[in-house]
DNA sequence: TATGAATGAGTCTTCATTCAT
DNA sequence: GATGAATGAAGACTCATTCAT
C-alpha cells in the first residue's frame, strides 16, 4: 500500500497499473488479487488511509492551541507538510479530473468528509467579514492547498511549511 | 474542438477518447487524424484556445480599471465565468494528476504562461504586508481558483461570478 | 509513376502508401485514384515499366555479340546497372516476400516472363558441362543478381558494372 | 516461436500479423506480450534461432571435410536443405525489401555475421582465379541461395540438396 | 483533374482481471 | 500467498478507398 500510494500519488490513478504497484511491492500483477479485489478497491484503501493520516497531522497540529487563526495556520502547514514533503504522500486527488474516479466519487467523498468537517471547525470559530461565506471560505482555502503540487517543486526558501504559513498570512485581516 | 474542450475538460485526458470526441463532432474515429495528427495534438490545441478565451476574457475584464483590487476582483470574476460557465470550457487541468499530461508539461506551461504574467503584472502593485510573497500570493490565488471545478455545482445562490469575489474579499485586506 | 517506382523500390509495396506517392507527385492521396484504380494497379504499372527498362537495356547490350558468355556479361552487367544505380530503379521484387504482392503473382510473373526468356535463351547457347542443369544455371545466375539490392551500396571500387562482371567470371569455366 | 517463423518466412514481416502468430499458436493476440515485448521482438528471437540452425547445419555438415570446394557443396547442400525443406523454416529475409525491417537492420545484420564469417572461411581456402573478388563470390554464393525461396517449388526431380549441388559445380573450375 | 473530408476495417499494443497450479 | 499464462475488451493510430464539389 506504501508503494501503490506514491504510485498513485504521482502518476494518477489511470497512469498507475496493477503491474506497476505489483512491482514496486516485489511480486507479480495477478498475485495482488490475493490481497485486493480490484484497483478501485486498492485506490479505495490508500485514500483512506492518505485521509486518515492527514487528518490525525492536523489534529495533532491543532491540539492545545486556541486562536482559530492559529489553528488554522497549524492545519494549513500541517497539510502542506503531508501533501508535499513526498514520501508515501497521502493521495489527495480529485474526482473531478478522471472519468475513472467517478466511479468512486461518493466513497471518496465519504472519506474525505471528516477531515473537511475538521477545518470547517476551525474556520466557523474564526473572526470573518460577514460578507464572506464561510463555506466558500473553506473550499478555496483547501482548493489552494491542495493545487499545490501541480507547481510545488522542492526548494530551500520555500519548504512546504512556509506556503501554509503564506496562505493563512495572505487570509487574516 | 469545442466538443473535445467539454470532454477533456470534465473527464480528463487519458479517460476521453479518440471515438468519444469523433462521436461528439459526428464522425468516426479515425476520420479525426485528418486534422490533427495526435490526441495530444488535440489536447495542445484545446488547451492553447481555453487559455487565449480566459486571457480575453481577464484582459477585457480589467481594461479601464485602475485599481490593482479591483482589477484582481474583475478577474477573478472572469476567470471562475470561463471556467465553470460551461459550454466550451476552458480546459485548464493540472499535469500534476496525468503521466500522459507529464509528456506535454512544457508546452502546457509555455501556454499558460502569458496568462500567469498577466496576474502576475496585478498582483505586483497590489498593496500587500512586507512578509507576503508576491509569487506564492498568486500561486495560491489561482490555486484555489483552477480547484474550482473539483467541488462547484451550480447553484442559483452561488452563481460563478460570485465565487471569484468571494476569494478577492478574503484576500483584500 | 517515377516518384513511385522509387519508393515502391526502395520501400517495398508495403510500407509505401498511397500519400507517400502522391506526395512525391506533388497530388493529394485521393487524385491518385484519378489516374489509376487501386495501389495493385499502380505497383502493377510501374514493375511493368520496370521489366519493359531492364528488358530494353539488356536487349541493346547484347546486340551485335556473338558470343554467348560475352552475351551473358553484357547482360549481367546491364541488369546490375540497371538494378543498382538507383535514380529510377526498376522494381524487382519478389512475391515471396509479401503477402500483399502474392495477389498480383501471376500478372507479375506474366510480365518478367519474357525477360526471363531472353536470360534462357543466352544460357541455352552457353558451352556448359552436361551435369549443369541450365534452368537452375538461370535461376542461381538471376538470384545472385537480384540480391545485390540487399547488401550493395555505392562504392567507387565495386561499381554495379563490375559486380555483373564477377559473377560471370565465376561461372565462366 | 515456430509458427512465427513459419508466418514470417511466407507472407514477410509487415503481412504478418501479431493476431496470425497467435492463433497459430492456439492463443489470443494480447496473450503474445506476455511473451515477446513487441512485434519486432518476435521477429529478431525467430530470425536469431533461423540464424542459429542453419549455422549448426552447415558446421555439422563441412565437419571432417577437409577438400575447401567439397566443403562449399556441404555447405550449399546443407543451406538449401534448411531454408527449402519446410517446417521450421529459418527466416533470411532480406531487410531491403521492407521499411520496418529497416528498424532492425543493424541487428538482423549482426546476427547473420557469425554464419557470414564462416562461409568466409571457406571461400578463402578455394583455389581461385587471381581476378575473383572472394567477397563478392561470396555475396553472390549466398544471394543466389537465399534467392531460391522466391522460385522453388518441391519437385522430386529437383530435391532442395540438387540445388545447392548444381551451384557449386557451376562455380567450381 | 484535383481537393478535402470522411470511412471503416485493420494494426499493434496495453491492461485489469482470472485461474489452475 | 504467489506465479505463469492467458483473456478480451479497449485504445491510438494507419491507410486504401470513396465521393461530392
Amino acid at each position: 500500500m506504501q508503494e501503490a500510494a506514491k504510485l498513485f500519488g504521482s502518476q494518477g490513478f489511470d497512469a498507475t497499473t496493477i503491474r506497476d504497484i505489483a512491482a514496486a511491492a516485489g511480486i507479480l500483477g495477478g498475485s495482488i488479487y490475493y490481497h485486493f479485489s480490484s484497483k478501485e478497491d486498492i485506490f479505495l484503501a490508500v485514500h483512506s488511509a492518505g485521509i486518515e493520516s492527514i487528518t490525525a497531522a492536523v489534529l495533532s497540529a491543532i491540539e492545545g492551541i486556541e486562536d482559530p487563526w492559529e489553528q488554522l495556520e497549524a492545519a494549513a502547514v500541517a497539510h502542506c507538510k503531508a501533501l508535499l514533503s513526498s514520501g508515501e504522500l497521502p493521495v489527495l486527488v480529485s474526482p473531478y479530473y478522471s472519468e475513472s474516479l467517478k466511479g468512486m466519487r461518493d466513497q471518496l467523498i465519504d472519506q474525505r468528509d471528516r477531515y473537511d468537517k475538521i477545518i470547517a471547525g476551525i474556520v466557523d470559530k474564526l473572526d470573518l467579514p460577514p460578507n464572506i461565506n464561510r463555506s466558500v471560505f473553506r473550499l478555496h482555502f483547501l482548493g489552494a492547498l491542495n493545487w499545490m503540487p501541480t507547481w510545488y517543486r522542492p526548494h530551500p526558501d520555500k519548504p512546504p511549511a512556509e506556503l501554509g504559513r503564506q496562505l493563512v498570512a495572505m487570509l487574516k485581516h
